[in-house]
DNA sequence: CACTTGACCTGTCCGC
DNA sequence: TGCGGACAGGTCAAGT
């Protein structure tokens, strides 16, 4: 489930792989993959070159120089997988192979499959060309899919002057890896939910931008807060210790490449390789690395929470 | 207001 | 081996 470090790496992979490209064709599986009207795609998306990629909270934000922007939310199994060629060498070489090797970070099958599906789970095809290197006598093709097994994410083409007033994005709170963001701004922002357990307010968007369960879990952990804590009842100095806890598994997450729990790959399909130093994620029935004690797997605020009971005991009031 | 449940989907895993 | 059900959990809407 792609949260802001995994978005944030298919960010940094498409920043290097994408921008500059042409978007040439576009096909897609249902209509609810791309629900943009027909004329809408065809003048503002195909002939658009891609600008620049940004990431708000857990949504990417694909910006043409048709002033439009590809907005994308990847959900709980939402893949953007870039495949391209150095040159036509090597183009040629890929399509030699048999069709049964094709698979994402394989390299694409051959143009006669564009307009078809890759793999079950593709929602989205954009066929793509860079005609910025001059002097060759080929355009460099490259493809992007949008995969997405459970259909849960959604991709838009909205004017990019509009991108902020999108219901979704104005009601984000701000980012926590954001310079600005301070750990006053974070105990304010925590305490606008006194009454409500940390866990849910650290999953509310509205609250503070882009943490998902598995940040979460981590970050309470390394707090050493219960999940269930009321928000009022933890001190200002667990409070502080909470937000270098979750700016701490952000970054290692980014700098990790992100959480491959089931199914995330970045833009060039690679697996992310945090689950190997998460603490107590997806680790019920293993020893807390801390104290050794069995870390146990729950339910708070709907998903599955992982702690460790010692470490993070059940507190009614401030310590 | 805080919280829970259900809906949206499909692939995987577990017990029988 | 097959089969039903639980589970994965981001977000929104509706109900308690």
């Amino acid at each position: 489930m792609p949260e802001l470090p995994e978005v944030e790496t298919i960010k940094l992979g498409l920043s290097k792989l994408l921008v500059g490209h042409t978007i040439k064709d576009v096909s897609f599986d249902t209509s609810k993959s791309l629900p943009n009207a027909l004329e809408e795609v065809r003048r503002f998306l195909i002939g658009a070159k891609v600008l620049e990629v940004k990431r708000r909270a857990k949504v990417l934000l694909i910006e043409l120089s048709s002033k439009y922007s590809l907005v994308i939310h990847l959900k709980m199994t939402g893949q953007l997988v870039f495949i391209g060629y150095a040159d036509e060498a090597k183009s040629k070489k890929q399509k030699a192979k048999s069709a049964d090797d094709v698979h994402f970070g394989a390299g694409h099958p051959n143009e006669s499959l564009i307009g078809k599906l890759p793999d079950k789970s593709t929602r989205v095809v954009f066929e793509l060309e860079d005609q910025s290197v001059k002097g060759l006598t080929f355009h460099k093709k490259a493809w992007l899919y949008f995969n997405d097994q459970r259909k849960f994410g959604w991709m838009r083409l909205i004017p990019t002057a509009e991108v902020p007033n999108i219901d979704f994005i104005k009601k984000l709170g701000p980012e926590p890896l954001e310079a600005d963001f301070t750990v006053k701004d974070f105990r304010e922002r925590l305490l606008h939910r006194p009454k409500s357990n940390i866990k849910a307010v650290l999953l509310d968007q509205t609250v503070i931008a882009g943490v998902g369960n598995i940040y979460a879990d981590e970050s309470l952990w390394g707090a050493k807060i219960h999940p269930t804590t009321l928000v009022k009842d933890i001190s200002t100095v667990k409070l502080n210790k909470l937000y270098e806890e979750l700016q701490f598994v952000l970054k290692l997450s980014i700098e990790k490449g992100g959480s491959t729990d089931r199914n995330y790959v970045d833009a060039e399909g690679k697996k992310g390789s945090y689950m190997s130093f998460a603490r107590v994620f997806r680790r019920e029935g293993q020893p807390c690395p801390r104290c050794g004690i069995t870390i146990i797997k729950t339910r708070v605020a709907g998903p599955g929470t992982h702690l460790c009971p010692n470490c993070q005991k059940i507190t009614g009031v401030k310590p």
